[in-house]
Parts: C-alpha cells; sequence; structure tokens
RNA sequence: GGAGAGUUGGCAGAGUGGUAAUGCAGCGGAUUGCUAAUCCGUCAUCGUGUUAAAGCGAUGCACAGGUUCGAGUCCUGUACUCUCCGCCA
C-alpha cells in the first residue's frame, strides 16, 4: 500500500515504477485511483458540513425551550436522512478505492535492475567453488535411496504428491539445521519466536498475499482459516494496530513454523524429491525498524550477510542474485535471493529470499511507532528473509557434501548440533 | 462444546443518554537553575487551511449493525481476553 498523498505528488515516478514492475495501464489506472480519491475527498468535505449543523442542532434541543424543540428535532431528522445518504454513497467509494489500494504495488527501489521476468535477475557474486567429483555423484533422491534416510513412495501413498518423509539422521539433520540456524540469530540479538501455520484472512492482505495470490493458499472453509506460506505471514501482523515507542526499534523476529503452499502454479516443477514441496519447515527473519531509507536498507544488508553466513557455514557454493523489477513480487522494494549450487541439476536453486517491504506492509498492517525526533506516528519499515528452508537446503546439502560411497560429510559449524558427527550414512 | 465476566488513547484509569475526566510517558514552548522541577500547549484518523503552523470542523470508546434529535452509555450480532466446566497431545 502506498501513501496516496504521495500517488498524487509524485504520479510520473508512480507510472514508471509501475511499469518497471511489469503493471500495464489495463492492470492498474492510477488516474482512475486519483480521480477517485478526490471525488471522495469532495463528498467528504460536504458530508461534513452536515454533520456538524446536524450536531449542532441536536446540542441546542437540551436549552431550547419546549414549544421550539419539535421543530427542531423535525429538522435534524431531515439532516439526518440526508446525510445518511450522502454517508453511503462515500462508504461505496471508499471500498472501491480500499480494494484499489490493496492491489498497488510497491515502488521498486532505483537500484533495483530493470527487467521483465527472471531473466533480469542480475548475479551480484559467486561465493565458494563448485565441487568436482573424482566419481559420478548421486541426486539427492538416489542419496536418500541408499542411506535409507527417507519414505518418499510410501508418503506420497498417504498424503499425496509433493510431500516429503524423511528419517535416520537425514531427518536429524532438518532439524539440525534449524537449530544451528536459531542459535545464529539469537548471537545476531534476534528474538527465537515459534508461530502458528494457520491465520485469519486479514493477516494475508496484510503481508500482500492478498488479493494478488490467492490461489497459492490452502484454505479451509468450514473454520474460514489459511494456512500460512511464511512464518513471516504471522510475524508482520503480530504488531499489528500498534503504536510502538522508537527506542523499542528495531524488532528482530526468527520465527520459526511450519509452512504450507499448494504450488498450483508450478505444474510439473520439481515434482520429484525435496526441491518443491506442499509442507515445509521455514526458519525466519523478519525486522520492524524505524521508517528511514538508510536505516531498512542496512537491515537489508545486515540480513543478506546473515544467510549468506548461513550458506559459509553450511560450506555450500552459492551465488548472490540481485532480483529485477519484473520478477520482484508485489510488496517488494529491494530483494535479493541466494541460490546453491546443485550438482544434480548443475545449477543454482534459490535458498533464501530476501526483501526490504519499506512501509508497504505497515500501512496495511497499520503497523506504526512514535518518532523520538518529532514525535509524531509513523509507518514502520518491515524485511523478512530466509533463515533456512527445509527439506529444500538438504538437496544441495547432500549433493554437494556426498562422498563415493553414498555417505555425507558434516561442515564443522554443524557438528555441535549433529552430536559431533562429521559424517552421516547408511553404516555410520 | 457449555456457563460467567470483560474489551475506553502509547500506558494506567474515570465516565448509567447531552461536546471522552484525570494521571504517567512522548513531543513543542515558557520559566526557574545543582543532576532537575514547575506551568502551558500538544499528544488517533480525516477534511479545511497554511511555505509550515495556528485555527475551524468531522470521525474515533474491540468490530458490524440497530433504537434516538442526540449513544462510550440502551438493543442485536461477531471477534478477542480472562475464570470455571467438558474433551484432549
Amino acid at each position: 500500500m502506498l501513501d496516496i498523498k504521495f500517488i498524487i505528488d509524485n504520479i510520473d515516478t508512480i507510472k514508471e515504477g509501475l511499469q518497471k514492475k511489469g503493471y500495464s495501464k489495463e492492470d492498474l489506472d492510477i488516474d482512475g485511483l486519483v480521480a477517485l480519491y478526490k471525488d471522495i475527498t469532495k463528498l467528504k468535505t460536504s458530508s461534513q458540513a452536515l454533520a456538524e449543523e446536524k450536531n449542532k442542532l441536536s446540542n441546542s434541543i437540551k436549552a431550547a425551550k419546549p414549544e421550539e424543540r419539535q421543530e427542531i428535532i423535525n429538522k435534524s431528522k431531515a439532516l439526518g436522512e440526508e446525510l445518511k445518504k450522502e454517508m453511503e454513497k462515500l462508504n461505496a467509494e471508499q471500498e472501491k478505492f480500499s480494494l484499489l489500494e490493496f492491489k498497488m504495488p510497491n515502488m521498486p527501489s532505483p537500484e533495483s535492475p530493470v527487467g521483465p521476468d527472471d531473466s533480469g535477475n542480475v548475479v551480484r557474486r559467486k561465493v565458494g567453488d563448485v565441487p568436482h567429483f573424482d566419481f559420478k555423484p548421486r541426486d539427492h533422491i538416489e542419496l536418500m535411496e541408499i542411506n535409507d534416510w527417507s519414505e518418499m513412495e510410501r508418503i506420497a501413498r498417504v498424503s499425496g504428491s509433493r510431500t516429503y518423509a524423511i528419517k535416520n539422521d537425514l531427518a536429524k539433520l532438518e532439524l539440525a539445521m534449524h537449530m544451528m540456524v536459531l542459535d545464529k540469530l539469537r548471537t545476531n540479538g534476534f528474538t527465537i519466536i515459534t508461530v502458528p501455520s494457520i491465520s485469519k484472512e486479514k493477516p494475508l492482505y496484510g503481508q500482500g498475499y492478498l488479493p494478488f495470490s490467492r490461489d497459492e493458499i490452502y484454505y479451509m472453509p468450514e473454520d474460514d482459516i489459511y494456512l500460512s506460506g511464511t512464518a513471516e505471514l504471522i510475524l508482520n501482523s503480530l504488531r499489528a494496530d500498534e503504536i510502538l515507542q522508537e527506542n523499542e526499534l528495531p524488532i528482530l523476529y526468527a520465527g520459526f513454523s511450519p509452512c504450507f503452499r499448494r504450488e498450483a502454479g508450478a505444474a510439473g516443477k520439481d515434482t520429484r524429491g525435496l526441491v518443491r514441496v506442499h509442507q515445509f519447515m521455514k526458519t525466519e527473519q523478519f525486522v520492524i525498524c524505524k521508517n528511514d531509507i538508510s536505516e531498512s536498507e542496512k537491515w537489508h544488508k545486515k540480513l543478506l550477510a546473515i544467510s549468506e553466513e548461513v550458506l559459509q557455514d553450511l560450506e555450500l557454493p552459492y551465488q548472490v542474485l540481485e532480483v529485477c523489477t519484473g520478477d520482484m513480487g508485489a510488496p517488494k522494494y529491494r530483494q535479493y535471493d541466494l541460490e546453491a549450487w546443485v550438482p544434480s541439476q548443475n545449477c543454482y536453486r534459490e535458498t533464501h529470499s530476501c526483501s526490504n517491504i519499506t512501509d508497504w506492509q505497515a500501512r496495511r498492517t497499520n503497523l506504526r511507532y512514535r518518532d523520538n525526533a518529532d514525535g509524531k506516528v509513523k509507518f514502520a519499515h518491515t524485511l523478512n528473509n530466509t533463515g533456512i528452508a527445509t527439506p529444500r537446503a538438504l538437496v544441495p546439502f547432500i549433493e554437494n557434501h556426498q562422498n563415493e560411497d553414498g555417505s555425507v560429510n558434516i561442515p564443522v559449524k554443524l557438528q555441535p548440533y549433529m552430536g559431533g558427527k562429521q559424517r552421516i550414512g547408511k553404516d555410520l
């Protein structure tokens, strides 16, 4: 959500930003939005004049002489009817406006690369060496089979496609990764918090899933409840409607939750294995900070650095991708993705997604703070980044660290979370 | 699932049909100067106004309706919180 006054004052910048993000005039009619707002303003002014007059009449009744009362009451009643009609009109227009407003994407950063889709994303750097095996490396599905680490076929019969069941040391590894990342985040000042995976509808608008991608979300109509695709959804609304003190900021959450995605738009993509499943676990980094672009950009870099450190601790080769305007989601101002090397696919695959949302979400959730400098109430900035998401992260992990016999090496930083084990495999 | 009590500003807390007290915190100003105190204003959203303010006005007492000239207050529905009962990992 954007400030309508900002839109009016910067209409050309807004139009340019929309175009960069791939929205056409047919998708979003800015001139229409502004015209509607001006209509609403006129209606407000006229209806407020009516209300003022009516209030004056009502307040005069107590002091009026008995014989005057009936006349005042009649006048006030008539005004009331008129006002009611105006208010109905005003409410209808405001509802229309609010629907349009919720469809307005965030403006992209001037520093984001401009492009139509993922082809416009820019690799900022590559870190770590892609491994060269002197044997024929296995893909993660094979590795799971020979190590007795999974029940992929059986679980598909029980729970359907795009689900997973992993066991033995691989199951332990999954949880170990989360523990390692949660510890790292706590060291960086984050508050560890476990959150539900169920959500009412309102937070989905607050985060910006709705009204953009309803078909990606599980919905349970009997309870009017949704399944959350990320802890970001919950954390973004946790402080909704609050006015925080500036010195409570920044608020840093390390949220852990099971995550659910319908993957409706991913037909045929990554249908086997652990890359894309309907239910997974994610540790999420979420930041609420001051309304100051240099402050939130600082946190954006910090979040990116933390997740790079996670991949380095896991000893995975990766690249940092700066996402272009056309590939960014509607809420985002600026976005980096981290992609880890997946040997069996001979390419980098996304493990982390790091975004600065500026005040776009805070406007939707009405999350504000009182600024110490001027005492004014301002919308906060929010940011989010993956901490670690499993089982996807297991794919590059076990493929990069595999040995010829199918066993998998555990990097030093992860060993404490694996009971000191340096290697895992069927007979270890 | 059942019964009862509750929800007022950033926080605390009055208010039983006639303009939302008061205190604390924050912000602005004034004044006095021993580590701060005192006084005044402001302190949620919007309209109007302005370079910016001031000012004027509308709205706002969990949310949505209703009754009334007039609703924090009366009525209906919903959400949430607390207590108790039931069920339960």
